[in-house]
RNA sequence: GGGCGAUUAGCUCAGUUGGUUAGAGCGCAUGCUUGACAUGCAUGAGGUCACAGGUUCGAAUCCUGUAUCGCCCACCA
């Protein structure tokens, strides 16, 4: 094995050498019960970014574990064709080419959309390959493949069958930027410092001047108004009704209607009713049988309706009509005002609502059951606390307006007769109308891209068609994702999978935080401080950034990263690359004999226990989501119990010249360094597989990433193997004096030339005979010699120091500084003392005594006994010292 | 206006159902080119667990309130 571990270049080898092998491909008629993840389908246009990077790192994690499990597992990849974001992209090169995609017509350009897929769409899943993820690519998916598109065809048809789609005229949300609708979850509401324009409307058929004042913040629909509100409950203004209100610069007469909506306490108590341009207008303006007038057109400019101001833009016109306003007048005040407004999540433009004719999609009876999904229990998130808001969502649920005013997506399958006024859905292209007529065309909008999303766990597998793969992994087991497409997707792929499959798209849905900088911002590319995952890989490698993630990202909650960070998974690569080195400079496996449970000492026993709770704490932190706590549970078995401690005992046995118990020992160290490269696995996938083919660990399993994942040792293996608490115990106390030992040479500034002949006091007789016997291992750490004693008594400048195992004593004359020493032990006696004092104040209390369970009461008191000999030795010890 | 999360070592964060003397990584200090590893080894310093009450034999952990930061939802013009 080379020195150094090369991660580039291993980790391109043995991702192509699982993809050749098929380790990735699942069959759905295969052995093993099934196990399935979709992947949120990344953007077509997207770019791997570090919250993919985690996204997709949990994932594999779940997938290969699972597959060492024997389950029958796939991970589904595909990506989502992302109809705003790609139309964009495709505009934008446009563009620099001076072309338009209204002069190429709709034919042409979607064309050229799908080119441009086929040529860059495959970026970011190319990047998940680099990061190790196991997708079963020969499944790869895109919402605008054929299949996927007969599904959506199928299930809009479905629901308009049933009613459940319908078209109609509503206020919506339109993005003047995209020029189309979008959902309510696609606006993003910023708080800004706005104005509350306070306007004087005349009164007709009052006193000359008379006037009332509306508040607003938006001027410049003034001229869409056509009625103002008031509450029915405020007296100031019962007699307005029966007057007139002329509108300015229009001069039209607007009505006075009372309305309970209208809250007296806010600005003047009458508000304008602007039913084309405001969703609380145009509800009113339905309850009272207004007609909107709508005087802006889809770019946001002012149409004719706007009289002076058409073919201004909005906020032009704003400022036009407040100049002119104020010239007659008609402005009160204007005043500061804090308030949200709605943005286009994708062209950040001010969102402007807008009355049109688009289609919905009823909520209601989808979510009752989605509801009910939780409620019993069958669908679980992980966070618990996301059911609240899963819930809230889904019990204020408001109708989906699914129509988009674009040209890259699927089309909406509606289609017009205008002779004879027919409206039909049809799956096929038709070339008559039911009636027989012959001038039909295709709606022109299409679909929202979360209508193909919501339907990905089922629709991947073929679905409306029937086939193996949907039968066995539909439903899916765990859905990754992070907590903002909760609505826009998990919600609603519950909603469809329960309304055409019959059973909920999955039974666990795990939510993870957001990356952000050590400041604590999000990680964007506005905002210049996000970090390229690649780049990462370029530096560290892929199984750094996997391990530095999960390893610093605890359950559910947010994670902040820097640059510094993934040395953490570097330097634990170099570790246990140098551990397996080690291993493999002391002969072949081969030539380890197996080893032989007569034989095992309390090392031996130690790091075999240690291997059983470390298998079973990873395998219980994997099942409840504990990523970071699986990842520690880990990295301290093998930093600590297998490098620190193990490998530094096994130098013993293997330099013993005892052929046999060398052996022996090299069987345990693989036998413990096996397993754990066996769970460190779907962490650290490409290291761990590089050192099974190095170690020759092929034997059991051609790649680890089909061997088994290790089980806990039963209870009867562990008794065969003497593997009790008391080893742990023992060892324990023995590292302890190991500790002792090196804190002394190190206080007293001892070169690592300096040997050193040390004395043990046991703490207890019975550990006079069992350290004597392990004297050997304790000399191998504390350059020295060890000399158990329990009838000595230190004299002359002989520091010592309290281990579990006993008093440990480094006799060395004229070395130490008595003072020095003398202070560092009456500090620790002091330390002591405190404790013995809580400790007494809680064994005096006749109320723990009764009321705690019998094994804490029994505990407290063993450690106060321990105290109270630790406190007489330090006494002693000080005493020995001259105080 | 509601809801949620966070507040623990200089920094980033763990801490399962309350139970020994609250942990990790990084950083810091000291000493080590010891035959796997300086991307390392050893040792050490560093915390009244945001604050105030309460429940309990016992609270970082449970309850109430307060403060600060962050996120989500909601039609206040």
């Amino acid at each position: 094995m080379d020195k150094n571990y090369d991660a580039a270049a291993v980790e391109e080898r043995w991702y192509a050498r699982w993809e050749e092998a098929g380790c990735f491909a699942a069959d759905p008629n295969a052995e093993g019960e099934p196990y399935a993840i979709v992947i949120p389908p990344p953007n077509v246009t997207g770019r791997l970014h570090i919250g993919h990077a985690l996204n997709n790192s949990i994932q594999d994690i779940l997938v290969r574990w699972k597959r060492m499990q024997g389950y029958n597992a796939v991970w589904i990849p595909g990506t989502d064709h992302a109809g705003i974001a790609t139309q964009s992209v495709v505009e934008r090169e446009l563009r620099k080419e001076g072309l338009d995609r209204r002069e190429m017509g709709r034919e042409a350009f979607v064309d050229r959309v799908w080119a441009w897929k086929e040529e860059y769409g495959s970026t970011i899943i190319r990047q998940l390959r680099k990061m190790g993820c196991s997708c079963d690519w020969e499944r790869e998916r895109f919402t605008m493949d054929e299949g996927l598109s007969d599904a959506v065809k199928e299930v809009f048809i479905q629901l308009y069958d049933e009613g459940l789609v319908y078209q109609g005229d509503y206020i919506i949300n339109w993005s003047p930027g995209l020029l189309t609708a979008l959902s309510d979850d696609e606006v993003e509401y910023e708080e800004v410092n706005g104005k509350l324009y306070h306007l004087r409307y005349p009164v007709e058929g009052g006193e000359e001047g008379e006037y009332i004042v509306v508040a607003t913040t938006r001027p410049e629909t003034l001229m869409g108004d056509v009625a103002v509100a008031v509450n029915p409950r405020d007296s100031r203004y019962s007699d307005l009704k029966n007057k007139k209100i002329i509108l300015p610069v229009i001069g039209r007469e607007l009505q006075v209607i009372e309305d309970d909506y209208v809250d007296p306490e806010f600005g003047t108590g009458i508000v304008k009713i602007t039913p084309a341009h405001d969703p609380n207008d145009f509800d009113m303006g339905r309850r009272h049988d207004l007609t909107p007038i709508n005087v802006m057109n889809p770019d946001a400019t002012m149409n004719e309706g706007a009289g002076p101001y058409a073919g201004m833009d909005r906020f032009e016109a704003r400022k036009k009509l407040m100049a002119d306003l104020e010239a007659q007048g008609l402005v009160e005040k204007v005043e500061d005002h804090l308030h949200k407004v709605g943005h286009c999540y994708r062209s950040k433009t001010v969102i402007e609502p807008r009355l049109s004719r688009q289609w919905f999609v009823k909520m209601k009876p989808l979510a009752e059951k989605a509801m009910e999904a939780v409620d019993s229990g069958e669908l679980k998130f992980v966070p618990e606390r996301w059911n609240k808001v899963y819930m809230n969502w889904l019990t204020n649920i408001r109708d989906w307006c699914i129509s988009r005013q674009l040209w890259w997506g699927h089309r909406i399958p509606i289609y017009y007769a205008d002779s004879t006024g027919e409206v039909w859905a049809s799956r096929e292209t038709p070339t008559q109308s039911p009636q027989g007529a012959t001038d039909i065309r295709q709606e022109e909008d299409v679909m929202d891209t979360w209508f193909s999303s919501w339907l990905w766990p089922f629709s991947v597998h073929g679905w409306p068609e029937e086939s193996d793969a949907l039968n066995k992994w539909y439903p899916s087991n765990d859905l990754v994702t992070a907590p903002d497409i909760i609505f826009f997707w998990v919600a609603r792929m519950v909603m469809a999978g329960i309304k055409f499959r019959g059973e909920i798209p999955f039974d666990t849905v795990y939510l993870h935080g957001v990356v952000r900088d050590k400041e604590g911002n999000k990680q964007s590319k506005s905002l210049g401080n996000s970090i390229d995952p690649l780049k990462v890989i370029e530096e560290f490698s892929a199984d750094a950034l996997r391990f530095s993630l999960i390893t610093l990202n605890a359950t559910g909650q947010d994670v902040r990263i820097g640059p510094n960070d993934f040395e953490m998974g570097r330097n634990y690569s170099t570790k246990i690359w140098n551990a397996a080195r080690f291993l493999q400079m002391q002969g072949e496996l081969a030539e380890a004999q197996g080893m032989d449970a007569d034989r095992l000492s309390s090392d031996d026993r130690h790091l075999l226990l240690r291997m059983h709770e470390c298998i079973r704490d990873c395998t219980e932190n994997l099942e409840r989501y504990r990523f970071n706590e699986y990842s520690h549970s880990l990295y301290s078995f093998i930093w600590n119990d297998i490098c620190d401690w193990y490998v530094e005992y096994a130098k013993g046995p293997i330099h013993s010249g005892d052929e046999a118990l060398k052996q022996h020992t090299l069987a345990v160290a693989h036998l413990a360094f096996s397993t754990a490269l066996r769970m460190l696995h779907p962490l650290m996938p490409f290291l761990t597989e590089e050192l099974w083919a190095n170690m020759g660990y092929q034997g059991e399993a051609e790649f680890l990433m089909k061997s088994a994942w290790p089980q806990p040792l039963s209870q009867d293996q562990r008794t065969a193997w003497g593997l009790s608490q008391e080893t742990m115990n023992f060892v324990e106390a023995k590292r302890d004096l190991i500790r002792a030992a090196r804190q002394l040479r190190s206080d007293y500034n001892l070169k690592p030339s300096q040997m050193i002949d040390y004395i043990v006091v046991p703490a207890r007789p019975e550990l006079q005979e069992a350290l004597d016997m392990e004297k050997a291992s304790i000399e191998g750490f504390i350059r020295g010699t060890l000399c158990v004693d329990s009838a000595y008594e230190p004299q002359g400048a002989a520091p010592g120091l309290l281990s579990k195992s006993g008093h440990v004593y480094m006799p060395v004359d004229g070395l130490i500084d008595v003072e020095a020493e003398r202070e560092r032990i009456a500090k620790q006696l002091k330390e002591t003392e405190g404790h013995i004092q809580r400790g007494q104040g809680r064994l005096s209390n006749e109320k723990f005594i009764s009321k705690a369970p019998p094994e804490v009461v029994e505990q407290a008191q063993e450690q106060q006994r321990t105290l109270v000999e630790k406190a007489d030795k330090l006494r002693l010890l000080l005493k020995s010292l001259g105080a």
